[in-house]
DNA sequence: TTAGATGCAAATAGTTTGCATTTGT
DNA sequence: ACAAATGCAAACTATTTGCATCTAA
């Protein structure tokens, strides 16, 4: 119960939220993936690593995230259930394949001064973005409508 | 029956995809709105407009549009259902308010160079964006963790 | 003419609630 | 000590399915 804590866990406690057990097991069975997840996997991993946790705090801990921007829902092919996303520094950014729904993340987008310009527009404090783009993969320049998953 | 076919009706039969009534009658159902609209209300909505389409035909509308990028599911505060977002010309941009849930919208975002940069780097073809940004609004910048709704 | 799309109603996810109890600070 | 958070299980909402019928091309 000395663990170091992340600095997401620092946010958490420095917004007024109790560190409880709960929490921390679903925040690290997010930080423990690659970034995506499903409630779905999500509810299973946290059930790993302590079956005693209840659904409902699960949920009620991704809405909580959700509020204070640590992760983002997020659409993804098929399911209408969200993909979490983890918000690294406030920002996320990938690329879809419309027809295969595979992921391609990258880092660099250049929205610097566009936040900056619009902060001062709309008189908003502006604290993280996803960017979103939608194509088609190298893999599925043929192959339209085959819908596999990644 | 020989009203003027939108782009986007265009665009549905260009696929190869029957222009049906019930598919025409969701497609002027989003459009008559103000861009952002949930599954419920574009169900109200569809309803209003003939009652006579199913549930079902709306929803399976509603993944034929998403896969031709006519349309995309986003989520917007509290709620677990998505709301589905127009794409005018493949891409759309607002800012959300974390607070009240709010949103602003914004047409410029710049962001031709990055696309043109990534169908290199990723050997894609990119069609379209998402580009959400969050953060608190000029109203929400005293008062935290009200959550009202627009 | 006929593959593709539809409406229906029942089935299935997926998420939320109320409340008694526990826990972090 | 005590407000905040939890776990449980039941209730709910939103979406999907299977199938007989219909319709756009």
């Amino acid at each position: 119960m000395t663990d170091p804590l992340s600095p997401r866990a620092l946010r958490l406690r420095d917004s007024g939220f109790k560190l409880t057990h709960a929490r921390l097991t679903v925040l690290a069975a997010l930080e423990a993936g690659d970034g995506h997840i499903t409630s779905a996997a999500l509810l299973e991993e946290v059930g790993r690593r302590d079956p005693g946790i209840g659904r409902a705090s699960v949920f009620r801990t991704l809405d909580l995230f959700t509020r204070l921007s640590i992760i983002r829902p997020t659409y993804m092919g098929g399911s209408v259930a969200p993909t979490y996303v983890l918000m690294p520094d406030g920002h996320h950014h990938h690329i879809i394949c419309m027809n295969c729904n595979r992921v391609f993340e990258f880092e660099d987008c250049g929205l610097d001064a566009l936040t900056h310009a619009l902060e001062g527009r709309f008189n908003m404090q502006i604290t993280g973005h996803l960017l979103e783009l939608f194509g088609i993969c190298a893999d599925c320049k043929n192959a339209p409508f085959k819908d596999e998953d990644a």
